[in-house]
RNA sequence: GGCGGCAUAGCCAAGCGGUAAGGCAGAGGCCUGCAAAGCCUUUAUCCCCGGUUCAAAUCCGGGUGCCGCCUCCA
């Protein structure tokens, strides 16, 4: 496995740590409002590369955090005058019913909220404090990034630089403008816990690395998220854990390109978003997990209606694929193996190579999928009634296991009533008759139901719409 | 101003020095009572200009255009 570590901008041979696992952490949503589409990004694709490791035999452990105290809790919590608290759990909510339709967590996710760390952070921020790192004014804590050795270096940035860059908040507490706070003094009205300080709540930066550590240990094998988080977010994150800790935080940092809206930032600032509930009303969720996996991670993505089309019929010919082996599973005769089936076998495993390689090629999940379009191309073409049942039975298992590894594909076929059936023998009937008036009335009936029929020379075929 | 990325057919998108994958859409055809699904055929000198090489979409230099980060942001 080959993975893209924004430390090094380079490709690197994936080593964990223990030999067999994996550790991953992904900086989950600030839970104030529903999410949108660009965040859905780095859950989608990181999910699909835990999917991996474990299809590749790893044990991982994969956590998304929830920020479930900050400002904008706060904010939102004062304006509809309720609490932090109820805030959060609305959100988180509204988060898993969308992280469900997005395919997200049939495998274990650990989902820690930040609130229930905090008597951690203030152990990490004392660490900090006692190692000189950290300093107290007025109730506030701050980390001191002349501390840190290497600041700058996931994101390349030197200090100096980013002085100049001179957006930064006049803050007469500091000691340098580009010191962050850690902890934060509690104004009136606002949710507080006690600490050596005095009231307060964490800083956003140190909720990550807290859980990261205590779940996951010091020093873990993937950190992940939307490229806008490399600076300050995660620098940030790598000062206070390696100064604390003087070991590697992450030892291989993965960012995701961003998604664009005619071509700009999809944000929540520029107004330019579309929530995953917005998408829902309009689309399958699984295309848009489908369509955030069509193109290479690291690359951006423009998000439009047109493409989202594209996406549908796209994934509505591998159902269909699916549906054909389906069906040929039934009809085809189960018998001893001969060098024609052998070569057909091998001809399908190759797909599966490729998949397996262009998924090891940091995640090149756009070519991965081509993989899986040539496997059902080749089936479509070369396996039939007349073909034997161990092959397609190997085509249909393939097939499975690698939109499996995707999360796509995810639908399974129902099983009609009692009442449809009738009517589809009805028109059997009818055209066996030659009724097509009465066999074109019933298909157009079930077409209002939502079930389309096609005729093939080997019986009716329905599927749902 | 500093740092980084991208530019491949109507649209989306692989490609990492050996002569342009895949998908969507369109056109024509096969099959079908008609459809649907499926199959076949069909659409690219890879932003521009130089250079290196037997060979470049791929490497180097210079342009042009677009985007991201430097501020909460996935």
């Amino acid at each position: 496995m080959k993975l893209y570590n924004t430390l090094t901008r380079k490709k690197e041979k994936f080593v964990p740590v223990e030999q067999g696992k994996v550790s991953m952490y992904n900086c989950g949503p600030t839970v104030y409002n529903y999410i949108h589409v660009g965040n859905a990004r780095p859950l989608v694709v990181f999910d699909t590369l835990r999917r991996f490791f474990i299809y590749r035999g790893y044990d991982v452990r994969f956590v998304v955090n929830f920020t479930d105290i900050d400002d904008k809790l706060i904010d939102k919590a004062n304006k509809e005058n309720t609490t932090v608290k109820a805030i959060a759990e609305r959100y988180i909510e509204a988060f898993m019913e969308d992280a469900n339709g997005l395919n997200l967590y049939d495998y274990k996710t650990i989902n820690p909220r930040a609130t229930d760390y905090i008597q951690e952070m203030i152990l990490f921020i004392q660490g900090l404090v006692d190692k000189g790192a950290a300093y107290a004014v007025d109730g506030n804590v701050y980390f001191n990034i002349k501390s840190a050795k290497d600041y700058g270096k996931l994101s390349k940035k030197n200090i100096d630089d980013l002085m100049s860059g001179a957006r930064i908040e006049i803050n007469e507490e500091k000691r340098n403008p580009m010191d962050f706070a850690l902890w934060k003094k509690a104004k009136p009205g606002e949710p507080f816990w006690d600490s050596p300080w005095g009231n307060g709540r964490p800083g956003w930066h140190i909720e990550c690395s807290v859980m990261a550590k205590s779940i996951l240990g010091e020093t873990i094998d993937i950190h992940s998220g939307g490229e806008d988080l490399q600076f300050p977010h995660h620098e940030n994150e790598i000062a206070q854990s390696e100064t604390l800790t003087e070991k590697p935080f992450a030892n291989y940092w993965l960012h995701n390109g961003m998604i664009t809206v005619d071509n700009k930032k999809m944000s929540k600032s520029e107004g330019n978003f579309f929530t995953i509930k917005d998408v829902a009303e309009e689309y399958d969720l699984e295309a848009l997990r489908f369509f955030l996996l069509s193109s290479h991670y690291r690359s951006p993505i423009n998000f439009s209606r047109e493409v989202m089309e594209q996406t549908e019929n796209g994934l509505e010919r591998l159902y269909n694929g699916r549906k054909n082996l389906e069906y040929l599973m039934e009809k085809t005769e189960d018998r001893e193996l001969n060098d024609k089936d052998n070569l057909e076998i091998e001809n399908i495993s190759q797909y599966k190579e490729h998949f397996i390689s262009a998924m090891e090629d940091d995640l090149n999940t756009a070519d991965a999928i081509s993989a899986i379009f040539e496997l059902v191309k080749y089936t479509n073409t070369n396996i039939d009634e007349q073909s034997n049942k161990k092959v397609v039975e190997r085509a249909y298992s393939i097939l499975r296991e690698l939109t499996g590894v995707l999360g796509i594909l995810s639908k399974e076929d129902e099983i009609l009533e009692d009442e449809i059936m009738e009517l589809i023998e009805k028109r059997t009937e009818a055209r066996k008759n030659k009724d097509y008036k009465l066999s074109d009335e019933i298909r157009d009936l079930l077409k209002d139901k939502g079930i389309i029929l096609e005729d093939t020379q080997d019986g009716v075929k329905w599927k749902r719409v």
